[in-house]
Order: structure tokens, then C-alpha cells, then sequence
DNA sequence: GTATGTGCAAAACCTTTGCTATAAA
DNA sequence: TTTATAGCAAAGGTTTTGCACATAC
């Protein structure tokens, strides 16, 4: 199912109301190729309807993953802010170039181990793990190496 | 070489001063069992010496960081609010129980290993690894579960 | 003595919330 | 018509910063 109609299903069945603000949001969500803050999510929004405002933004956004749609990440190690992304099959993760600002995502099952691993080890039930990696991306790395 | 002294000596090194502010907050990080905020830290430091104030608990907690000697940390999914901690020769996580607010330090390899396939796979080098696990410890599981 | 550090209060930053009007159902 | 959602602006919580005074070196 398209992510727009699932988006509104999981809105409606609650009783809640699948808005023109709503909408716009969720179809910015799901053509994004990034990933997209609020505050980009909001110049996006309001520079097709000027009625979205950045309050509207943060209130779907929220009511999106509580209804597990979207899913929250950090990406850089200081975690200054959330960036949001449809909720996918894949198990992706990613990597925050400091020198350039580039987000490399990459798939691994080694947090998914972990997670077992952990569950067995220690007896608890893992619901949320976040892992956010910086670094220097190929092409900084040799540039600051010096060659 | 205790703490104290490694964070006088990198201070001094790059032209900082070493003041009884810096010194108590100092003090009380080495002496944390759990993990520390910033102001939890201030409320332990200020019952100590009324002429602390959060500011510089900050500010000391900055340049600690950048000397190396202490680790900030997120222990929950929602990233409300930094933990540090001495950097330490274990590469040690964090998994905190959302039932209790318990915090279980583990130890693991997976990471480290999670970090070097990415190294060789994607070229990059890694500087920043962050983890953090939310769920239900045992004990709130099991109880949970109704039984 | 000089530069760095300090407290204080105000600002910065991202995110949430109260209120009244609006619009989806 | 009913009730959730909208915008706006103000508040929230954590962290940073400007300034004048204090203090480590």
C-alpha cells in the first residue's frame, strides 16, 4: 500500500483527521531522498501551502510515529537533532561524515545480533536501539591525510 | 595515573588553569557510580562548594571532553539529556530499562568489529560510535508479562 | 600582571503547548 | 454539528554565551 493511504488509514483509525497539512507533509516524507529534519520539513512544507506551520510539522510528525510510520534517528554524535524517515523494511543504519556532511547508509545485521545477543545475556527485551556513527568518508579521509 | 591528575596535566597543557571549580567537578565524575548529568552533577558540586554554578559545570564538562579524558553519552532513545563519564579502557554500552529507569553496562566486542567492517567496506574512518538500548530489563519483562 | 575562569542572567536552540479559530468527519 | 487540528506566540528544557569581576599562573 502507498505510504499516503497507509498514512491515512493509521491516522483515520484512531479518529484522528488526515488534513491538507497532513498530507503534505507525509508525500514530503515519502519523496524525500534524505533525511529531513523539522525545520527542513517545515521550509518545504510552507513554500508549497503557506498555512503549515512549524507546530503542525512537529504535531505530525509525532502523531506519525506513534503510529509507527515514520521512525526517528540521530545522526550526528552530538544528536542536535532528529531527523525522520519512512519506516522501511531494511534494516539501515548510518554514517555522518564530519568533514562533509554526507550520510552513508548502509545495511548490517550486526545490530539485530547484538540485540539477540543481549536479550539472551541479560534477560531483557530490547524495544529501541539507536546507533549513530561519525567519521571521516572515504574521500575526506584521504583528502586529510594528506594525498 | 588517577584522574585528577591526568585532567590537571591536560589542562595545563593547553594553557588552562586548573581552579577549584574544575578540580571538585573532576573529583566527583571519577567518584560516580552511575552516570552523571550535567545537572545532577551541578546539584552534587554546589552542595560542595556553594560557588559553583551550572555554567561552569558545563563549561569544565566541555573541556574535559575536548582533552580526551570523559565521554558524553545518551542513555535513552529520546536523547533528552547527556551523561559523561571518565573515558575508560572497556568498551562498554548501555542499555536502560524503560520500566525502571535501571541503566546495565555491558561490555561488547560487536561494535567494535560492527566499526571496522564499515572501515574496510565503506572506506571511512570511524570516530564516533554511539549506541543506545531502551527496553525492559528482566524484572519489569517478567512482570509485565503477568508472571 | 595578565590571561583564563567565574557567576549571573540572558540568549540560543529545538520542541511542545495553551488558546481560539478552522475545518474534517 | 461535533470534535480534532490549525496557527500563533509563548513556554519548556537543556546548553551556551556576554559581561564584569575574580583568580590561577
Amino acid at each position: 500500500m502507498p505510504f499516503i493511504e497507509q498514512a491515512s488509514e493509521a491516522i483515520r483509525e484512531t479518529g484522528g483527521r488526515f488534513t491538507q497539512q497532513r498530507r503534505l507533509i507525509v508525500e514530503l516524507l515519502e519523496g524525500a531522498e534524505g533525511h529531513l529534519d523539522a525545520e527542513r520539513l517545515y521550509q518545504l512544507a510552507h513554500a508549497r501551502d503557506e498555512t503549515v506551520s512549524l507546530a503542525t510539522v512537529y504535531r505530525t510528525l509525532n502523531v506519525l510515529e506513534g503510529a509507527g510510520l515514520i521512525d526517528q534517528r540521530y545522526l550526528s554524535h552530538s544528536h542536535e537533532r532528529k531527523v525522520y524517515e519512512p519506516v522501511g523494511a531494511s534494516e539501515h543504519y548510518h554514517f555522518t561524515c564530519t568533514g562533509c556532511g554526507r550520510v552513508i547508509e548502509f545495511e548490517t545485521q550486526r545490530v539485530q545480533r547484538l540485540k539477540e545477543a543481549l536479550e539472551v545475556g541479560l534477560g531483557v527485551r530490547v524495544e529501541h536501539a539507536c546507533l549513530c556513527l561519525e567519521g571521516l568518508c572515504y574521500a575526506c579521509r584521504t583528502q586529510q591525510e594528506g594525498r
